[in-house]
Parts: structure tokens; C-alpha cells; sequence
RNA sequence: GCUUUCAUAGUUAAAUGGAUAUAACAGACCCCUCCUAAGGGUCAGUUGCAGGUUCGAUUCCUGCUGGGAGCACCA
């Protein structure tokens, strides 16, 4: 279906081209001044300076071009050259029907539909979640399901850390805290055994002991250094003591990011992209572009156009080890070759921003990617509510699973209060209701900048907020439920009526913009702009709701079309939320 | 130091170069014989500073001030 705006812009085009100007001026807006009007069209503005004409001359005679027109109901000139817009409630009603039979909504697909990798975790293994990594998970889980909802092809990738110093950091620490595994002995030419030697739990203390050693102890940090490089060179022991470590993480995280309803298509690592690195190295040296600078290769990505410095790419450091952009670089040949992406999108801190562009200048200059763009998506960082990064009381880093069940706790205490529910229900749809609190909280924002964590707004069911969005859910659930227990059936509802009330208009108005703001999110890769669609749109639907007693209206086509609006509305906001990534109760 | 990023009501956030800058929370007031008042309505209050481009700037450009971040072998 082609968009509202679209659909109205072609009949300005028209208008325009009749009368002598540009389409190019013809398109429609939604109005910022719904007081006044519910679309606009600025063009003959940008027109009258074209044609050295006043403004609302040029507009004058668009509008009356436009008289009759069965989409509108009025359209006026006003002031220096606006031309305010009605649409018709007819149209609306029709649009909204069509919308109602499309499982889409009336969204086109993209075509041809691309295929993207987006790379949005990056947990560590060993490490257990913790805040820092809810913004990519949840950016990342939107922006997966955003791109696949408009037709691409996704492919979502945790990209664990799992091949940098950390896992020579771990293995010297367990070589310290247990000298006698087998791992150890260099003579053992077995079989490894096939239980790993500790717990999740036991993982999760070997590496800050491991780390807070490597800062203090300059010889541990250098063992742990060459254990990295030898791990990496492919000695055998330590591969399999690796294995294991991966093994006891991946399981542990994958039931925490299933916590978050956060999923990954592919378990790829940095160690995954190992076996490219040899092969590419020796193509930078043959492609002239890497050269050596104290000890260590580097790639120079400088540009003519450059107003700044960039530091050149470190590919290999002195010792011969990859590091961080030289996972990265072969991740890229390593997917190319897997996926043939037409782009990949990090979703990564800001704070990297430096380090992907690098990564990026020298894809570029080595042809590493010449068919995929590349694609940095950086958010911002998660603060506290005295604007400093976001810590526990004591300033430590908050583990993830603190965050969620303390948002959990909130929520509960909230549902228990109004208590219309039971207690073991409530405990359930305090999660459900928990999760939309803090993704929403997060994807409200506009994902590049920071933003203040605040577990009482977020968790709150007032305002632009999550729980009021499954609120607004719960309530249209509410009334069809008891339409369907007075005898009547909600699916014999088709149409929504041709007439309305000002707040059922106001409602229908709110309808159609769906296939607009997602596409704007989609393009502009902006999950708050479903956000702010989805308030208002609960704000319409919560004022029509207000002054339309639908149970109670006694004209049965009339109800007829009010049941076909909420149904509308709910698969509208179902549908926004479930590319949020989250879900809602039956009640609450 | 260099680079980069941000700055909007008391607070948290919106706004393809358009009209009187939009909401929420907090504050003041009003509305339940009515489908969940977890709601609806009314009021008050904002673009850091100085220039520039433009018919028109929160938005684009320059400078300043103030906060965050990044600047070679961590990821």
C-alpha cells in the first residue's frame, strides 16, 4: 500500500503541474499545528522564490485545483503561503480497511530486499553481562527486527569476545589457582577431559582476579600475553581449555539474553575470524598499503580530505598478535565470503567510534568490501540519575540481571497495588510489563545520545513509558473480550465507519501514519521514532476511548465499526512493540 | 594540546529549514450512576552566548562558553 502522505502528495503534484510549477514543491506533511489542520503543504513557499511569485498566490491557485477532491475535506490557503489540509473521513475510513487486511499493515517491503549483518553484542566470555550491554542488545534486537519486518534478509551476530588477552588473563590465573590440571602439563599427550574444570560461577571470579592481577603484577600481565599469542598460534591445550571456557559462557549467555527476549542468529566469535587473519595480513604487505612502525604493522588510513588526524590501523602488534581491529578486519572478509551482505551495521558504543572508522578506511583501501556499506550505528551511554555513567550504589558495574529484576520489582510492586490480578500472575506479567519498561525506556531515546536510566519514569505507568503503552493493549483486550462474551463477534467487525466522531478521527488520523513512521524509522534507523508514533497513538486511542462508551453504544453497525478501529489499533501497537522488542499481558 | 560529541520548561525527552517550539513527569485546578481513574480535561513554564546564510534557523555555517568521549600495540 503506498503511504498516506504519498497517496496525498500525488494529488498536489497534479495540482502543481497544472498549474505551472514544479511537483517537485508538492509534498504533504503531517501538520505541527494539528489546532489548525491535520496535513500541510509548505511548497508554495519554496515555489514563490522559483518563480519570483508571492507565496500564497502560487498557493491560491494549487488549492483551487484541489476543491472536490474526494481525499480531502478542506484545504485553505493561510498567511504567507500555507496550505492547511483536511483529509476526508471517507478516505481515511477506506485507507484504515485496507490496513486492517494486510498482515504488514499496508507497509511495502523493501525491494529488492537487502541482506545486512548487524553485529549488536559483543558480550566477553568468561564476563558476565552486565549494564553496558543492554544498549546494543536492545538497539540491536530492534534494529534486527525493524530491518526484517520492512523485507531484509538479517543476519544477527553476537560477535563474542573471545580471542583477546582476557582469554590468556583466564588461563593464567586458572594455571595459578590450579597448577595440576592436565592443561598444564606439557608432556600430556591424552584426551582433554570433557567437563570443564569449573562453573559458570567459578569463570565469572577468574577473570577480575585476573584482571586486577594483569595491572599490578607486570610478569603475570606478560605470561598472560604469551599465553594469548600461544592460544592463538593453535597449541593444543590451551584450545581445549578455551573450548571449554566458551562453552560454560555461550550457555550462560544465551539464558540471560533470552531474559531480555534478545536472540542471535549466529554464535560467531573473534576466533571465528582467525583463520582469515594470516591471508590477509600477507595481502596488505602485497598490496604495499601495511608497513612497520615500532615493531608493529600498521596501515596508514589517512584521507586527502581529512581535517583531522587519524592515527594509523595497528594490524599486528610487535609480538605478532592480532588484536582488536584485526578481528575485526577479517570478521569482515569472513562474512563477506559467508553472507555476501549489502551492509553490515556495528551497533557499538560510541566511544568506538575512532576505531570503526579506522577499520572501515582500510576495508576500503584493501577492497576488502567493495559491494558492502558499512555502517556504524554508535549509541550513547546509559547514566545515573546524577548524569555520570550508570553504577551500582557502591560505584561498581551493575550486573544486567540486577537491572532486570530490580526494574522487575518495581513493576510488581506497581501491578500488586492495583491488584487486578492474582499474585502468581502478577509475578509473570511484572516481567513482561518489566521488559517493556526498560526497553522502551531505552528505545524512546534517540539511540546516539545519552540518556538518564531512571527506574521510577521508566517502570511508571503514566507517561511515555512501556507500561503504558501494554496499558493502553490491555485496555482495548479488555473491551473486545466482553464483545465477544455479549454473543457478538469481533471478527464479523470489517470496516470502521465512514463517519466519525471528532476523537475516532483524531484516532484514525493517528492509524495511518503507521507505513510513514516506519519507514522512517527503517531509513533513518531510528526505534524512537516508533516510540513516539506508538504514544500518541495510545493517546488517540485512550481519548476516543474516553468520550466513545463503545460497550454501551446501542447502534449495532455503529459498534460494528468502533470494534474494527480497536482492533486496528491493537494489531497496530502489537505490531510496533513486537519490533520494540517486547510483548503484552492479557492483563494487568 | 588535537579531534569529536552534546547543550531545549524545575526535571526527562521530541521537533525532513516553516506558522504560536511538542510532550511527559513534577506543580495548581477540574472530571467517576459509564467498557481498568494505571484515565480524561484546564493552567503556568523552555531553544547556553555572539555573529552569519535564509522570506523564515532548535535545525545549516563560524566563533565562544560549559559538560562527555577518543587520541598506537586493551577490547
Amino acid at each position: 500500500m503506498k503511504k498516506i502522505l504519498d497517496l496525498m502528495t500525488e494529488q498536489f503534484e497534479q495540482a502543481f503541474s497544472r498549474c505551472g510549477y514544479d511537483a517537485g514543491y508538492a509534498k504533504i506533511t503531517v501538520s505541527n499545528r494539528p489546532d489548525l489542520c491535520e496535513y500541510q503543504c509548505n511548497g508554495a513557499m519554496g515555489a514563490a522564490k522559483a518563480y519570483k511569485k508571492a507565496p500564497f498566490l502560487i498557493a491560491d491557485a494549487v488549492v483551487a485545483e484541489l476543491q472536490n477532491n474526494e481525499l480531502f475535506e478542506k484545504v485553505e490557503v493561510v498567511k504567507p503561503g500555507f496550505i492547511n489540509i483536511i483529509a476526508s473521513e471517507q478516505f481515511l475510513a477506506s485507507y484504515a480497511d485496507q490496513m486492517a487486511e494486510d498482515p504488514a499493515l499496508g507497509f511495502e517491503k523493501t525491494t529488492p530486499a537487502k541482506t545486512a549483518v548487524i553485529d549488536y553484542g559483543g558480550p566477553n566470555v568468561a564476563k558476565p553481562l552486565h549494564v553496558g550491554h543492554l544498549r546494543p542488545a536492545v538497539i540491536g534486537e530492534c534494529l534486527k527486527r525493524l530491518l526484517r519486518f520492512a523485507g531484509d534478509k538479517v543476519i544477527g551476530d553476537v560477535h563474542l569476545g573471545d580471542w583477546g588477552l582476557q582469554m590468556g588473563l583466564i588461563i593464567e590465573q586458572l594455571r595459578s589457582e590450579q597448577p595440576d590440571l592436565v592443561y598444564f602439563d606439557e608432556n600430556y599427550t591424552g584426551e582433554y577431559p570433557s567437563e570443564a574444570p569449573f562453573t559458570i560461577s567459578e569463570l565469572e571470579t577468574i577473570y577480575p582476579a585476573a584482571s586486577a592481577r594483569s595491572k599490578e603484577d607486570e610478569a603475570f600481565k606478560e605470561r598472560a600475553h604469551t599465553a594469548t599469542l600461544k592460544l592463538q598460534e593453535g597449541y593444543r591445550p590451551y584450545r581445549a581449555l578455551w573450548q571449554h571456557i566458551l562453552n560454560v559462557s555461550v550457555t550462560d549467555l544465551k539464558k540471560n539474553y533470552e531474559n531480555l527476549s534478545v536472540s542471535f542468529d549466529v554464535w560467531k566469535g573473534e576466533s571465528d575470524a582467525d583463520p582469515y587473519i594470516p591471508s590477509m595480513i600477507d595481502d596488505f604487505i602485497a598490496k604495499g598499503l601495511a608497513h612497520e612502525s615500532q615493531g608493529a604493522l600498521v596501515i596508514d588510513v589517512e584521507e586527502e580530505s581529512d581535517t583531522k588526524t587519524i592515527p594509523p590501523c595497528i594490524v599486528r602488534k610487535s609480538d605478532g598478535a592480532a588484536l582488536y581491529a584485526t578481528s575485526d578486519l577479517a570478521t569482515i572478509i569472513q562474512r563477506v565470503q559467508d553472507y555476501k551482505p549489502d551492509e553490515i551495521i556495528y551497533v557499538a558504543d560510541n566511544r568506538q567510534e575512532m576505531h570503526f572508522n579506522q577499520v572501515f578506511r582500510v576495508t576500503k583501501k584493501a577492497e576488502l568490501a567493495p559491494d558492502t556499506r558499512l555502517i556504524f550505528h554508535g549509541f550513547g551511554t546509559m547514566n545515573g540519575k546524577d548524569g555520570k555513567p550508570f553504577k551500582t550504589r557502591e560505584g561498581g558495574v551493575m550486573r544486567l540481571e540486577t537491572l532486570i529484576s530490580s526494574i522487575n520489582d518495581a513493576v510488581y510492586e506497581k501491578i500488586m497495588e492495583n491488584r487486578t490480578v492474582s499474585e502468581a500472575e502478577a509475578k509473570n506479567v511484572a516481567k513482561i510489563v518489566g521488559l517493556s519498561a526498560l526497553k522502551y525506556g531505552d528505545l524512546s531515546n534517540q539511540s546516539s545520545k545519552d540518556y538518564i536510566f531512571d527506574i521510577d519514569r521508566f517502570s511508571s505507568f503514566e507517561g511515555n513509558t512501556g507500561p503504558y503503552i501494554l496499558y493502553t493493549i490491555v485496555r482495548i483486550k479488555s473491551i473486545l473480550e466482553k464483545y465477544e462474551a455479549s454473543g457478538k463477534n469481533a471478527k464479523d467487525a470489517v470496516s470502521v465507519n465512514k463517519t466519525q466522531t471528532p476523537s475516532e478521527k483524531a484516532l484514525l488520523v493517528e492509524l495511518v501514519k503507521f507505513n510513514d513512521c516506519i519507514d522512517a524509522a527503517y531509513t533513518e534507523l531510528a526505534p524512537h521514532r516508533i516510540c513516539s508514533y506508538i504514544y500518541s497513538l495510545s493517546n488517540a486511542f485512550n481519548k476516543f476511548y474516553h468520550e466513545n462508551n463503545i460497550m454501551g453504544e446501542s447502534d449495532e453497525a455503529k459498534q460494528s465499526g468502533f470494534i474494527s478501529l480497536l482492533k486496528l489499533t491493537e494489531k497496530t501497537l502489537e505490531t510496533c512493540i513486537d519490533i520494540l522488542g517486547f510483548s503484552a499481558p492479557d492483563r494487568m
